[in-house]
DNA sequence: ATGTCCTTCGAAAACGTTTTCGTGTTGAAA
DNA sequence: TTTCAACACGAAAACGTTTTCGAAGGACAT
């Protein structure tokens, strides 16, 4: 029953020829006899030979692999750059091998000085929450200067050169909280995180550029700043109970949820007292009740460009260096009923 | 700037002694003079030398790798369970390959055989909808027979002999089913999906063993079978027209989701004028308005578990065939506000 | 001087490929 | 008969390791 794989060595000997003789009949080579050709392909046929992948990677020095590194996955947005990536890689013949760093900068260092010694062709990343925080990245510089090329996408940092896919978070969140003062609505809160969150920052940026661009004053007040450790239902509550705001900007879906069912709780409605807008398209804004208007960042695009961006260079003749790209994915705003 | 990696032989000849004495140097053998030892590795850390991962894999025959093949990774059940892999994969020393089957039985032939050359040690995987349809296994078995094993979750089948890990789908239905029963319902709808998807039809069981138990009718009525290339919504607000319906049983997020929605729709109150139950505790039950009332089937847990049965096969010093076992994963039932 | 035993190292095989470069045989042309 | 091209195939290197085995050299005792 057990049918181990058979190697080109077995078959060579099975069949009185040497190794060469069959790894060119399987490659149709010329060199060899039409009648040895087809015995050899016969043979390889009916034991189902396959080359061995790894010695194939060791040879070529190609493992047609990529590791995406991700701080979770349990994260609609990340889910889909994976979907993404996971695509444009199988159609071009990749396999990816999915990394988590958990936040963490340790995990993260780990698993790229784990994978970056052959086992893999390059990286497409998105920064720990960790390594931001700490700005110490000589692990990416490190890959780099190995010839390894790597894509950062959505938390990327400028003190690093390499192709970079991102959306305009800053735009992003300008364009969604024009759309709040558009409906007529002043007092806007902000539930934006910590700065040293990238796209946090960008969207905060954005959020009192576009302030000031109405000459609305910023209100530090109406802003709060989540640390994820923190109880931050209690936050958001204690923030609502300003009965003078008429809108709330979230960066991202799980504030923009929990603002809507704090402010249910004490008695405002959503739309009719207070409107909500969040950030990412994904489960939660879909189905909760109200549905949720939210700035939509297409992850599926996005992980198929980095991964596209990738294989590009990791397919280039000449190492072209020094060219790296920043993609920008075009963000939406997705309309639903959580603002009037 | 740029630093290609060092292998022994470039260390050898730097040196002027063989590969043989770095290799050994590097593993500290006694074999090795003190002094040629800490020549060798301060040279070795000077240049940041690392193993070759592939040379070793090809070496040892063993990849330290681990590949889990999903129907989709934008799911949250399924994303839980790639977290359970990844946790205790890392811990091991493994590293995961992901592959997305998108529910197409060709896809995932593709993939196993891609990787079932060499690049993997093992398979952990949830049976494509396609496959499951198709009841072709061949691809599988044909794996197993190779000696490489593997690991089904969730979705898995009796026509294969191998380790499995699952949750008791048909007896979950039924503590769910005989709640609402216990809530004092009669007319208990039922959503779930075509049989032969293996959870919707146990679910389905359970459900109906459960109207048995109580001596309840099953009315054919009450129970809608969704193929999901429908349109659902508009099934399920067909079925709720039915005013007699007191409670619905979702077999899973999505239709227990929309049931709310449809029901709210047509001026039912959930929980009130109807109860909602549904199946998976995911990102949409626990932030919906109101919440949903779900069976929780913890994904890492079951990710975690079957990783550890694939680690502890592939590590297992003899090859002890067939004691394959099937691991069941509790589940419980979390109360919300979707029902009364 | 011979034999024995450590110490210290290197050669080579092995993992499974691909590919370059021979080399032996054949047949035909000169 | 000699020469040469064409054909069919094999040996060996290469990718980067680990590990077995053998061997050179010195120290020491006989």
């Amino acid at each position: 029953m057990m049918k181990k794989k058979v190697t080109l060595k077995q078959i060579a000997k099975e069949l009185d020829v040497s190794i060469s003789t069959v790894s060119k009949s399987l490659k149709n080579s010329l060199e060899i006899s039409e009648d040895t050709r087809q015995k050899v392909q016969a043979f390889a046929k009916l034991y189902n030979y396959k080359p061995n992948n790894i010695a194939l990677s060791l040879k070529n020095k190609k493992t047609k692999t990529i590791c995406i590194i991700i701080p979770e996955i349990i994260h609609y947005f990340f889910a889909t750059v994976i979907s993404g990536v996971e695509n444009v890689a199988n159609e071009n013949g990749y396999n990816v091998i999915v990394c988590l760093s958990d936040e963490s900068f340790d995990k993260e260092v780990i698993n790229m000085e784990m994978l970056a010694n052959g086992s893999i062709d390059g990286f497409i990343m998105s920064l720990s929450k960790e390594t931001q925080q700490k700005k110490d990245f000589h692990h990416i510089i490190e890959v780099i200067n190995q010839g390894m090329p790597v894509v950062m996408f959505d938390r990327v940092t400028n003190d690093i050169l390499c192709d970079k896919v991102i959306i305009d978070d800053s735009l992003a969140a300008l364009n969604a909280t024009q759309y709040l003062i558009d409906k007529g609505f002043k007092k806007i809160a902000l539930i934006t995180t910590i700065d040293y969150v990238s796209v946090g920052k960008l969207r905060t940026e954005g959020y009192i550029k576009a302030l000031m661009n109405n000459d609305i004053k910023v209100d530090e007040n109406l802003i709060v700043k989540i640390e994820d450790t923190e109880n931050f239902e209690h936050i958001i509550a204690t923030l609502l109970e300003d009965n003078s705001i008429e809108a709330v900007f979230a960066v991202n879906e799980l504030f923009a949820v929990t603002a809507i069912k704090e402010a249910n709780k004490i008695g405002k409605k959503v739309p009719d007292d207070i409107s909500v807008i969040g950030f990412t398209d994904g489960i939660i804004s879909k189905y909760s009740s109200p549905s949720i208007t939210t700035v939509g960042q297409n992850g599926i695009k996005m992980g198929g460009k980095a991964a596209k961006m990738l294989i590009e260079r990791l397919e280039a003749e000449e190492e072209q260096e020094e060219q790296y790209k920043t993609e920008v994915i075009e963000t939406e705003l997705v309309e639903r009923e959580s603002t009037i």
